[in-house]
DNA sequence: AAGTAGATACACT
DNA sequence: GTGTATCTACTTA
């Protein structure tokens, strides 16, 4: 099956020139293309989170100012920040905000639109059990995976002309897609962190079965030798 | 359905 | 040295 055709043009730039937590509730049911060697994957998303700037958001990245990981999220809007986390996986966030800011929004799930074959080629699962099709992108790490971006795509314009069907190599266009039913949108407090927690900068579509499930921050607790004197391991 | 352990590498203090 | 914008597998219900 070819799926559908991606008809929708792209979003413009000034779309990001805006604060993150204003423009993740509208990347609600936009599509993101990405073609890389192994296909072309796209994933309508479902799940976002905005993250601000310096100063301002002590869950941000850019909290402390500009560092070598950080420093797309300074750049233009409408850029990929990609950045690896827990020794393993990818982050894909969308830059906000004109340059010298440093906003963004994290891209937390979507739902695959077009390449399905390609997305559960990259989302094969070491014991061998198919992956149900609304997991695939169901999670930053995941969505990640099966749009084929990791560290070389850090940086990458997702703004262009054209979708990438045709430049199947390096390329990622934002579509305009079909923008979520404002009725449908929610938002509460982002996944996974340890200060802020009560900014309600996570946004998702109600009953949309691809949006992941809510994670409070678990703090982990290092192997610190358990062979502690008389204190028995505490669970 | 819900909880937890373990893996893993890197940025930053 | 410490903490992590996570995921999978495995456990107990």
């Amino acid at each position: 099956m070819g799926g559908g055709q991606l008809s929708s043009a792209p979003l413009p730039r000034s779309f990001f020139d805006r604060p993150s937590h204003e423009v993740a509730p509208d990347l609600l049911g936009r599509v993101l293309v990405h073609g890389g060697v192994d296909g072309i994957v796209a994933v309508r998303l479902t799940e976002v989170e905005a993250y601000g700037g310096p100063g301002e958001d002590p869950a941000a990245h850019t909290y402390r100012g500009r560092t070598p990981r950080n420093a797309v999220m300074f750049g233009p809007p409408g850029h990929l920040y990609v950045y690896f986390t827990y020794g393993m996986h990818f982050c894909a966030n969308l830059v906000c905000l004109p340059d010298g800011f440093g906003s963004a929004v994290l891209l937390r799930a979507g739902e695959v639109v077009e390449g399905l074959a390609a997305a559960r080629a990259r989302r094969s699962s070491s014991n061998g059990k198919p992956i149900a099709d609304r997991d695939l992108a169901r999670g930053p790490a995941r969505l990640a995976v099966a749009l084929g971006l990791t560290r070389e795509h850090n940086g990458l314009d997702a703004i262009l002309e054209g979708s990438p069907l045709g430049r199947p190599r390096q390329s990622a266009t934002m579509l305009e897609g079909v923008p979520a039913d404002p009725s449908l949108i929610r938002s509460g407090p982002r996944t996974g962190i340890s200060t802020a927690k009560e900014v309600p900068w996570r946004f998702w579509i109600d009953g949309d079965p691809t949006v992941s499930p809510y994670r409070a921050h678990v703090p982990r607790r290092r192997n610190t030798a358990a062979t502690s004197v008389g204190e028995a391991p505490r669970s």
